[in-house]
DNA sequence: GATAATTAAATCGCGCACGATATAATTACT
DNA sequence: AGTAATTATATCGTGCGCGATTTAATTATC
């Protein structure tokens, strides 16, 4: 086989790894998630804002890598849920900053288990998880 | 730090690469796709009927890890675009078989270069790529 | 200081994903 | 043969993702 189809069929193999890989993962988080009432989506954000509370939609949209028009809807309905508050920014009246209440933070405890749980439940090899960590973030890094 | 919270932070830190990569192949995948009209999934869906026509919508979710709550509607607005028929099982009448149109297989052709374009687009290490499949191929395994 | 350009959110429309349930056909059991 | 259990697909409702556009506020330019 020449060199230029093996990069063909191995670009080809690898898009389609991902989806799944991704889609199995929310999967096996869901349930747990289920049980506050929390998407996988609503999980991410809530993990951004526990690190950096106040941050304005653009700054969540950037470490999420999400636009307004998925987070809008989104953090309109953990508003729903009582889980943050949309303040329109003082100084700038075009930006509104999320606060989690106090419900939002202590979500953090709550689910503090989490990860465990998971790691219980699959039995992952830790070193490769770091391997594929490494490997991912280097290709976020190179698609951003 | 404990190596119970290494782990924890480890497998918190895994599930948003993962949902932030596949996020990002496939934007890279969509401006290329979008000259015919097709989607990322119905580009999956596609691939496997390439390698295996007729098969049936069942089949096809077990390859794709989709249900037929995703696949129905996805077949259908993929039978009105005219690229596959779906048809009903003469031996067993609960069971709907996907056939490619010529239009269908014709794209097989039309999208062989997509794979090319990425790798010149992206630059991605071949290694790192083979690595990385590798260990999503695993994690999926583990998964499913 | 008025106007143009830029920026941050919001809105709209469409196509997935997926849990839950329904429907219809097949198979298993008695 | 008649009934129950199983199986394949379809349907429904909700929540993302995201391209495209709109609205309102800020900044830049003349």
């Amino acid at each position: 086989m020449s060199p230029t189809n093996d990069h063909q069929i191995l670009e080809n193999q690898l898009c389609f790894p991902l989806y799944a890989a991704s889609r199995l993962v929310t999967r096996l988080y869901q349930p747990l998630l289920e049980q506050y009432n929390l998407t996988y989506t609503q999980y991410i954000v809530l993990m951004i804002l526990w690190q950096d509370d106040g941050l304005s939609v653009k700054q969540i949209g950037e470490k999420a890598l999400l636009n307004s028009n998925t987070l809008t809807p989104l953090l309109k309905r953990m508003q729903r849920a009582q889980l943050l508050e949309r303040i329109k920014n003082q100084s700038d009246e075009r930006q509104v900053d999320i606060k989690l209440t106090a419900k939002g933070r202590q979500l953090k405890q709550d689910l503090a288990c989490i990860p465990q749980k998971l790691i219980n439940q699959t039995d992952y090899d830790t070193g490769k998880a770091k391997q594929l960590k490494t490997l991912l973030d280097q290709l976020i890094t190179q698609l951003k």
